[in-house]
DNA sequence: GATGAATGAGTTTTCATTCAT
DNA sequence: GATGAATGAAAACTCATTCAT
């Protein structure tokens, strides 16, 4: 069964990363139902059956995995920006690292994008269960901060979010799932010009 | 064998009809890979075998599916918005439209929304099929000539497009697959009030 | 269902006919299994369903195609022999006369050697039949001509008839099995003078 | 997958006897279409799924059986005739022991004999293979032997070999689809008396 | 704890056969 | 009689999961 992640030795938590990597990888590559259990083992270097040691069945995972993903993205994305003077400043310094992330590892964009949507069930059974939501969140963060800054206009927070956030995601979506049909950098910089004209005070 | 389609009897077309309302159905609430047929077929009052005289497999029942939704609301819309004056009034009206369609028809979002990057490897066969290719081509050449009509200002028309069909269909993905919780009216005039601020002449 | 032969009308003669040449024909080239009962009424310029009228099954149509292809092989075979005078002759005339009529037609040849051996549930169900017995019998009966003739010596009836029959159909089989390996002629002359001499009067 | 058999512990090698084994049986018994993967790891008694962990599908296993049966039978029947002084005594004792052998496994006889012939795909696949060859080679090389050794005139060795395994392979189809219809030793006495006079020394 | 051989449930698709027209 | 659209039973094969070692 799978186990508490805190109650594991140091061995075992770098066997638990190993997995999780692996699962990432192949998740990323070949999607939820054709990747195999076998395929992530192998990778990963261990049995079959140590897999269940550690996570309770395949769509634990892939959650697991998920999390753990989002999570580290989310804790190197805040440390980056923590330099930046205003909330808008570390706004936009985040919409360019959410790009940076993902061109480095258009992998991940697919593990985000597509996986993520992946598992109906999963949302029918834990509806208020959302991977995203801390990331979207933080966005929603940093805009409400912005407006309290007063360096953008008294915009719906959350109608500013979607649209952050769901540009982002269908940008790097297009980009990923076209083989990068455009400049990514250039078509960012339009795209954020466009949202700041949209939120700049007058 | 799958058939061409324009050589079927009415009967036929009503029951090929019929199979695809049940697909959508079917595959909109279970997903691709957890649809069976026989689940189809049951809804849709055939054999399992009766599919297969009009489609050639499981997924080309999902493209078939995708591609005649897709279009048959693509149509309904051009007609809808035919008697706006300005480019810019068909686009929001698009907006509109686009809005309405799916708040009245739930499951249809789900399924363009989620479904539609469920056959990675169908991407990979064609990679250059999108079933949503028409529907966006469709929003940039409205953005277009509303630059022509100079009612916008002259922003990247694919940067724009990106901006609007992202958030709609993010929009609505949390919208749908978090059980409706905001107004989705509201909502949606706070994103278009943004966007407009973005993109209007100064 | 199947009818009785007798009680057709010519047209309707002339329809059965069509399938059972076109049964002979897939049925050889494909095998039982993989040849479809519509490959057939294709071939045969017929519904799908004209052929249950004349046959009842799938399986009595490969049974019927057998037995009137050899009665039919078998007919002609004797009338071309009559005009041989010893029973000998005959015998080795009808040897001759195997081995062209499959030479010409070698689908026909897969059809008896290899799909009169795939249908064991038939064989369980009526052990006596066997489609070669009337063939298998002339054999045995001009064997038996021959000894009363003097011509050859008073061996075993069915051991002969096993020898000669038994190679006739191996030899047959690898050469058509393995695509005309050697000369059917001169190995044909090789096996009969073989053959000969083991029965020759001394 | 299929395995190499060599690098298989004992317990799997005896697993995959087991297998083979009940493959034999069923597939003799009913035939490759009809056979059942169910039925054979019932009688294996193993799961269905442990089949495809020693062989690759069903006609993998068809043929890894014929191969492991014909080779296993060779190996003892030239160990058997090893102490024959003569090229001719061993050929006789071959026969022999050809009759033997399939007379207390009839359901090899089957196997071999209708079996072999019911994998069209196969043959078309690779028309090269044939799993008798190595068989059929033994003959003819005891045949050349006894000709050098001029206890047999010089007849051609091909031809004599297609009399020679034709008329056993047929004997023991006839012997075994017609439930032993006739004393199969003294048959086979008739036999081998008629072939000797053809190839005798005058 | 780790292993990996064994398990067996589960589903698409084919195609012989039927029967309303 | 003839048609061919519709039916639905049937089976090979995969792979997540288990558990004896």
């Amino acid at each position: 069964m799978g186990q508490n992640k805190r109650m594991l030795s140091d061995k075992q938590l770098s066997k638990r990363k190993a997995i999780i990597e692996a699962a990432i990888n192949v998740f990323s590559h070949k999607g939820f139902h054709k990747a195999k259990i076998s395929n992530i083992s192998k990778l990963a270097n261990v049995a079959d059956g140590t897999i269940y040691l550690y996570f309770n069945n395949k769509e634990n995972l892939l959650v697991s995995a998920f999390d753990e993903l989002i999570e580290s993205i989310l804790v190197e994305m805040k440390d980056k920006i923590s330099n930046e003077k205003s909330a808008l400043d570390r706004l936009t310094k985040f919409f360019d690292l959410h790009v940076d992330v993902f061109t480095e590892q258009p992998a991940v964009v697919r593990f985000l994008a597509i996986e993520l949507r992946q598992s109906p069930d999963f949302y029918e059974l834990y509806p208020s269960y959302n991977p995203l939501k801390e990331y979207i969140s933080f966005i929603e963060k940093l805009i409400i901060d912005s407006i309290k800054e007063k360096s953008i206009r008294a915009v719906d927070s959350r109608a500013l979010t979607l649209i952050i956030f769901g540009t982002m995601d269908f940008l790097l979506t297009e980009w990923s799932t076209k083989n990068q049909p455009f400049s990514l950098v250039e078509m960012k910089e339009k795209i954020v010009d466009i949202i700041r004209w949209g939120i700049r005070i007058k």
